[in-house]
DNA sequence: CGGTTGACATACGCGGCGTATGTCCCGAGA
DNA sequence: TCTCGGGACATACGCCGCGTATGTCAACCG
């Protein structure tokens, strides 16, 4: 598969674009942050933007895509390091909480994003988050562990909660100490899930 | 106390140029809305606006205000007619669900709210429904119905995943379905924060 | 009744997005 | 090797929207 030189170029240049859009789009959030500055950040200029990702909500998008997949990622790391099938479920949701304690992900995932591109449920990659989350339900049901309840609900409302979970810790005082009550009241209401108590 | 002409005057165009801004963010979205047309639409310009709110978020703050007041009353009803305090709670929670369907709602309390004034719980009027579940949360714990947990931790998350519910169901295809699937995990969620189940 | 204040309208400048147009270089084919 | 077409990116332009500075007129006050 020769990925000749330009097509090369064109995924660093497209690479540089979605680095600068992450610093700038955390920093000063989506609707402040200048193209005109972001480009040159990157050593380009707006014309390699509007020819890569179309428009400001495109660019968005792909950074999106980005943040959403590493997200991913590092919750299935979390499911896997636990010990049993609720343990990850638990632990995959106290990742959640903590990786929206970095702002980037606060500013970009939890409020520009819905914000600028509607329901995250919508967005181009799908998603990942709420999918694997979605998925994990879904097999402690089948596993008679959770109680019979639609997978996805419960995805959403528990995902809902941890990400909300997060904005408060982060925009308190005293992140370190909020942030174990947080996740202390999210593992009773995740217990409620449970078929019967552990 | 002699609220003469003038500051009836100034009541009357503040109402006027609110109610103007809640249609067109709700329908156009906070960015998307143009001074300009909202404040024609109020039959004033926008030299009224900017005397009355300071500038364009200073309006939306105000209508924040407004429309949390409303959805705490609304609430606050949900509760009154239940027959339990637990009861009361849940349908607090189910009254968020169900409000948050309701486009302008969605978009100006939970879109772009949150990514123009940051974090709710720190907005003007203080967030009056985050206060009033986390009062609601605090009784049951005194009445020890509900576990020892942190009553605002757990206001936060309980919210964020009814609203976060909401969401969903609005962007579905067939919201109404989805509603009862959302209010039923809901109800499965908050039972986690019973001492024991009922 | 003249002066002052305050509510609101009008006028202007700056900046940002999107697009139309231009330029240059890579790669294919003769 | 020379040419030439197309793609990747830069440059130039227009439009719109916010915020502010300035103007105006009506209501209070002595």
């Amino acid at each position: 598969m020769a990925t000749g030189r330009r097509a090369k170029m064109m995924e660093e240049t497209r690479a540089k674009l979605i680095r600068a859009a992450r610093k700038a789009f955390a920093e000063k959030g989506y609707a402040a942050a200048s193209m005109d500055e972001l480009t040159a950040e990157a050593g380009l200029t707006r014309g390699a933007l509007y020819h890569n990702f179309g428009d400001k909500k495109g660019l968005l998008r792909a950074v999106i895509d980005e943040i959403d997949a590493e997200m991913a990622e590092g919750a299935r790391a979390a499911r896997d390091r636990a010990e049993t099938p609720w343990q990850g479920f638990i632990e995959e949701g106290v990742a959640y909480i903590e990786m929206a304690l970095e702002p980037e992900i606060q500013r970009i995932m939890l409020l520009d994003g819905p914000a600028v591109l509607g329901d995250p449920a919508q967005w181009p990659g799908q998603n990942a988050c709420l999918r694997t989350t979605t998925a994990t339900i879904q097999a402690l049901i089948e596993e008679r562990t959770v109680r019979p309840v639609d997978a996805e609900a419960a995805a959403r409302l528990v995902n809902g909660a941890a990400l909300n979970a997060a904005l408060w810790v982060a925009a308190s005082d005293d992140p370190r100490a909020v942030l174990v009550k947080a996740i202390e009241a999210f593992r009773f209401l995740a217990s409620g899930l449970l078929r019967e108590r552990g």
